[in-house]
RNA sequence: GCCGAUGUAGCUCAGUUGGCCAGAGCACGUGAUUUGUAAUCUCGGGGUCGUGGGUUCGAAUCCCUCCAUCGGCUCCA
């Protein structure tokens, strides 16, 4: 007998080899019918990680605790759609005979198979036809049969199919780990696991064709990549598409266009946004939002050079890892003078920590900088505002003591909440990476810095509430980090807010403090940006709000339209005196109808329209539409108060 | 950088198998109209069909080069 702890606590006791979808029976049938895998965690493993994924029919046989996994667990849809590229496997093997297959995994939405179609051609045009192979063969419930084999069995298989993908795979493996799963006539190399049958997969989508290279290594063999999703009701098919429309509809690039905020030029340089005026508008606004909360926090603001000599980047490490891949140095008339753009601003803020003899009475001291920096990201990799070559990071270093890391890890985590509670995104999750316990070797800094800056951030992550999740071995080699990754309004997730501690840059710049007993100490320094750059920030921020942006942050806030020419005057009375108030109004008198002047206002989302004829005029009173929705007509000074009130509640 | 697709007016797009001076809507200019909450009407200007080369009697259309955009790959201090 063994033990199976479920996720409610409850422990009950079950023959060795039971399987999960048994134990599922054992609840409800229901249950049974709608759930995908099981992840089993033993209890002889002690971290803090997630269980492993067994299939439903898999015997688990030791003391553990299990969690059902159903769609909407991540790691019950990973299984669905790993289990759907293999049923696209099998349709491709029926409709291109010899194709050979590389790897098929599920990815965050959906999955995909890199193919080797054996010289054949395919296009999107003919992506409706897999589709269609796929749910024929899906009807006939296959069943996923789990095969365990040898190594010289497998790599025997595969050198007969003439797949040399697979065999370059087993090569790889270690004997008696090896397993194939089964599905009609598809036999696949796969760790698995699966689903029970194909009847589960409803719903199917082939999304994109793309080349990828074998292992990611393009020196190799080129193959063809073929993405799809699927589901398990036809409805979140339709949903899932609905989403995509909307998703195009709320492009950053495509909204950014149309209310005039930034462009690109060629003549200029790729990645190399412009920001036009209202674009500027918006972010200065930004900044200035970010700049008061950051004084009250206690930072002190600084301003940097563009550039820094080599020698700058050779000290912080950086010229030896990236140099080659990032624009080249900037020679000068003086023989042998070489300056870069900076791709980063630790390495001035570090010169500014050592401007000073140091105390430990000035730490922590928090250096913050809009720092515009260059990174030469490879040209196929450049999209919109998300990803350019030129971007201004809302950027600070903190310099402390590590007993202080835990405390200021809090404020900054304060600090990143109000910036997203201010902008409405109100859904997000604390990922804290840590270092891989079995190769501390890769880490640099001492074992008792890294236990301790790992607790402060736990801890600091547990005391303000957050939702968190912890992976090991996704640190950086110089630090532990917490990332902020944020659900937009169609709940795609986005990254967002990062703060990293770097043991490092001190390191390597020799800073020093002088501690309380004379004795000269290296501060721990902290990166953190809760908007990691303007640009990329105001890309998520559009798609998020589709181009309906808080009033504090329109670039226009009021549109004032008179009826006709005739109250044209009243109208520029009335948006002077909103001017005065500090309010970013102006005024479309145009000689075209109102309906037209109401439509293109509203088309460059700005927020808040006042019209103003006849009745406005006479009685010394504005008519307010805001997004969209008539407010009816008030006197002026009690709009100005209103809106006033309107904004201060946004940043409150 | 690599693979694939795309590139026609400021924007969104038509342009059949190569064949009259290359089209539409919006935008822009003009005149009329003086408008009450998402498109008033008139007339007009505007394009080396991404670039350079080639095939052809003839190229937006076919071929090659380069550039850019989009989707992937790789990368992300």
């Amino acid at each position: 007998m063994i033990n199976i702890t479920f996720p409610d606590g409850s422990v009950k006791p079950f023959e060795s080899g039971i399987t999960g979808y048994e134990i599922a029976m054992g609840i409800s049938p229901r249950l049974a019918a709608e759930v995908l895998a099981v992840s089993v965690k033993p209890a002889s493993d002690t971290t803090i990680g997630k269980g492993v994924t067994y299939d439903l029919t898999r015997p688990i046989t030791e003391d553990c605790s299990i969690n059902l996994l159903k769609w909407d667990d991540e790691d019950g849809k990973k299984v669905f759609w790993h289990s759907s590229s293999h049923l696209m496997a099998e349709a491709l093997e029926a409709l291109y005979p010899g194709v050979k297959f590389g790897i098929g995994p599920a990815i965050e939405n959906g999955f995909y198979y890199d193919v080797d179609l054996n010289g054949q051609q395919i296009s999107d045009a003919d992506l409706a036809k897999i589709e269609k192979k796929m749910l024929e063969l899906a009807k006939t419930k296959e069943t996923f049969k789990r095969i365990d084999v040898s190594k010289a069995e497998a790599l025997d298989y595969f050198t007969k199919k003439g797949d040399q993908y697979k065999v370059e795979l087993i090569g790889e493996l270690a004997d008696g780990t090896i397993t194939y799963y089964e599905n009609g006539n598809f036999t696949d190399l796969c760790r698995g696991p699966h689903l029970m049958n194909t009847e589960l997969i409803k719903a199917v989508k082939l999304t994109s064709i793309a080349g990828a290279y074998w292992r990611g290594d393009e020196k190799r063999q080129q193959l063809t990549r073929i993405y799809g999703i699927t589901f398990p009701k036809k409805s979140m098919l339709d949903e899932y598409l609905q989403v995509l429309e909307e998703a195009k509809k709320r492009d950053h690039r495509k909204i950014g266009k149309e209310m005039e905020l930034f462009t690109f030029s060629s003549r200029v340089g790729l990645g190399l946004p412009l920001w036009l005026p209202r674009g500027s508008v918006m972010r200065y606004l930004m900044e200035d939002f970010l700049r008061k909360k950051q004084a009250q926090y206690g930072y002190v603001q600084v301003v940097t050079p563009h550039i820094g000599s080599k020698d700058l980047y050779v000290t912080s490490g950086h010229y030896a890892k990236y140099g080659k891949d990032s624009f080249q140095p900037i020679h000068t008339p003086q023989e042998g003078e070489e300056y870069m753009l900076k791709p980063m601003n630790c390495p001035h803020h570090c010169e500014i920590f050592r401007s000073s003899p140091r105390s430990y009475r000035d730490l922590p001291l928090r250096i913050a900088e809009f720092g515009t920096v260059y990174r030469y990201e490879q040209s196929g990799e450049l999209h919109g505002l998300t990803r350019v070559r030129s971007f201004t990071q809302d950027d600070a270093h903190l310099f402390c003591r590590a007993d202080q890391i835990q405390e200021e890890f809090e404020k900054v985590i304060d600090l990143i909440l109000y910036v997203f509670k201010t902008l409405n995104f109100d859904k997000y999750l604390a990922q804290v990476s840590l270092r891989d316990p079995k190769h501390k070797e890769k880490y640099i800094g001492s074992d008792e810095n890294w236990a301790k800056a790992e607790q402060g951030i736990i801890d600091a992550a547990k005391a303000k509430g957050l939702n968190t999740v912890v992976e090991y071995g996704e640190a950086a080699f110089y630090g532990p980090k917490l990332d902020f990754m944020v659900k937009d309004a169609i709940g795609r997730k986005w990254q967002l807010g990062t703060i990293q501690v770097d043991y490092n840059l001190p390191e390597r710049f020799q800073l020093e403090y002088t501690d309380a007993d004379g004795s000269k100490k290296r501060p721990v320094m902290i990166h953190r940006a809760p908007f990691g750059s303007l640009e990329r920030f105001t890309a998520v921020l559009l798609e998020h709000t589709a181009g309906h942006l808080p009033l504090w942050l329109s670039p226009d806030q009021v549109k004032v339209l008179p009826v006709s020419e005739k109250y044209a005057d009243y109208a520029k009375k009335v948006c002077d005196v909103l001017k005065n108030s500090d309010i970013r109004a102006s005024i479309d008198d145009r000689n075209e109808t109102l309906g037209k002047r109401v439509r293109e206002t509203a088309l460059l989302r700005v927020p808040v329209l006042v019209i103003v004829g006849e009745k406005e005029v006479a009685e010394n009173l504005v008519s307010v539409r805001r997004e969209g929705v008539d407010k009816g007509s008030m006197p002026l000074d009690e709009f100005v108060a209103k809106f006033k009130d309107a904004v201060k509640a946004e940043l409150a």
